[in-house]
RNA sequence: GUGAGCGUAGCUCAGCUGGUAGAGCUCUGGAUUGUGGCUCCAGCGGCCGGGGGUUCGAAUCCCCUCGCUCACCCCA
């Protein structure tokens, strides 16, 4: 019977390789610069205990009420696809007693995550986070460190966004406030959507987070957060603003700002693009102390961040992308069956040399292995005819201009390196310091 | 889960009020018997998403279905 062939799952997709050197430019800058700034790698499972993400993210979540990918697994534990790190980057603190070394941890990841969401622009269930928290300390100078970290990165790649800033409060403020709150929007009710509405019962912070229209008026009327801050709350909140002032950084207040996730407390900051359509949000990250009470450890403060790396891949200009191609340095064409043999001995010698060499076998007329050389961007094209084999000196061309003398081997191994550095390697790798 | 739009060659799309398929790009070959990119010429390539209906005749009209996209919700 005829089968319809496989494809991928709604809202995962293949990352193709010609769109791959622009994953490696995004990931090798943000190593280099989490690197700087004292950032180590952590590597978590994809898989964790539904439980862990359940106790951490808070049960009211939109990711915990409907988005997770949990199955039970044949030992009967309940299992889920990670959507999201910091919960597991803090029960790993806690698991490997990471706090016994005093003073602060700093740890940063990069995989995927998974949410049961319907896919759109820039929006998959699939999708890949760069993220870093920083745990044992509550000084809003780290907010500030990390956030002017994160502009340097996307400097770096040549990415606009506008930082977003908010706090939230603490479990000292915010119950007062969402009572306030609550009182607030009960006198209006009846003007509210019906989501709102729901909203005001069961998480009443959100409902400053509507973005229908009709709402809007009334949401303006409400209450803001940041005037009803306790003491300690509202000088942090100040002390995180000068420092941010004193790096130069430019941020919008938004006291509407309130994220998805229960376990924020404090600052609560975004940074959004206008290139990516609905779905703007690009960095979002804030301060969770208590998280790892609630996951059953010690008490931890923490602040961190997870970055979407499919949009800021998306959103990357295209002209540095392409410099951080590798291109083949030399393109070995051959003509018939004794010059293959050559081409592969002498691709051999040059690959020990550190030299990218591509060979097409079972290739066709020098015609169309010249295009196909062309093709792969290679920049020299070595060509090994009956001529080039009696002489044991081979036709060097080099694609750029055109330019084409012989060479033997040995003053072959001696051009290829005497080329800069940049020619040979792309910008991107971790060796071009 | 809700709404809107779209499904025609590998890709981007054209095909008006029904007459059994086209362009550009890509690819292959030639102009240039051992030389790429530009140009010109030729060629390969399509159960027009799937199923049913109306009709002498459907890519075109109607119904159903599947898929994709965008938006709402929410978020990276």
């Amino acid at each position: 019977m005829e089968q319809k062939p496989l494809t991928t799952l709604p809202g995962t997709r293949d990352i193709l390789p010609v769109e791959i050197p622009r994953w490696h430019l995004v990931e090798d800058r943000a190593r280099q610069v989490l690197a700087l700034y004292g950032f180590q790698e952590i590597r978590t499972p994809l898989l964790e205990a539904t439980e862990l993400f359940a106790r951490g993210i808070g049960g009211d979540t939109d990711i915990v009420g409907k988005e997770m990918y949990t199955f039970t697994d044949q030992g009967g534990t309940s299992i889920t696809l990670r959507p999201e790190v910091t919960a597991s980057v803090v029960r790993a603190y806690t698991e490997h007693h990471m706090y016994r070394g005093g003073g602060i941890t700093k740890l940063y990841y990069i995989g995927p995550m998974f949410r049961h969401e319907k896919k759109q622009k820039g929006r998959w269930r699939q999708f890949y986070q760069i993220g870093a928290e920083v745990l044992g300390s509550d000084d809003p100078a780290v907010e500030a460190e990390v956030i002017e970290m994160i502009l340097r990165l996307l400097e770096q790649l040549q990415v606009e966004a506008r930082l977003l800033i908010n706090s939230v409060g603490d479990r000292n403020c915010r119950p007062g406030f969402i009572a306030i709150l609550k009182e607030a929007i009960s006198q209006d009710l009846g003007r509210f959507c019906d989501d709102c509405r729901r909203r005001a019962q069961t998480n009443t912070l959100r409902v400053l987070d509507c973005k229908v229209e009709s709402c809007q008026p009334y949401i303006n009327r409400l209450p803001r957060i940041t005037d009803h801050l306790c003491r300690e709350c509202s000088e942090h909140f100040q002390k995180f603003q000068d420092h941010l002032r004193e790096a130069g950084i430019r941020y919008e207040i938004v006291p509407r700002l309130v994220r998805g996730l229960d376990y924020y407390v404090r600052t609560a900051f975004e940074m959004v693009s206008g290139e990516l359509g609905s779905q703007n949000a690009l960095v979002g990250g804030g301060r969770y102390d208590g998280l790892s009470e609630v996951l059953g450890g010690p008490p931890v403060q923490g602040f961190g961040f997870a970055l979407g790396l499919d949009r800021l891949v998306m959103i990357l200009p295209d002209s540095l992308a392409e410099a951080s191609v590798d291109r083949p340095e030399v393109y070995l064409v051959y003509l018939s069956d004794e010059a293959l043999k050559a081409a592969i001995s002498i691709a051999r010698l040059l690959r020990r040399q550190g030299v990218r060499c591509h060979l097409e076998f079972g290739a066709g007329s020098l015609k169309s292995q010249m295009r196909m050389a062309n093709r792969v961007g290679a920049r020299h094209v070595l060509i090994i005819g009956q001529d080039e084999l009696a002489k044991e000196r081979y036709s060097l061309k080099r694609m750029e201009d055109s330019k084409q003398w012989e060479v033997s081997l040995p003053e072959l191994s001696q051009y290829l390196q005497s080329l800069p550095a940049a020619a040979r390697k792309n910008p991107s790798s971790t060796n071009d310091k």
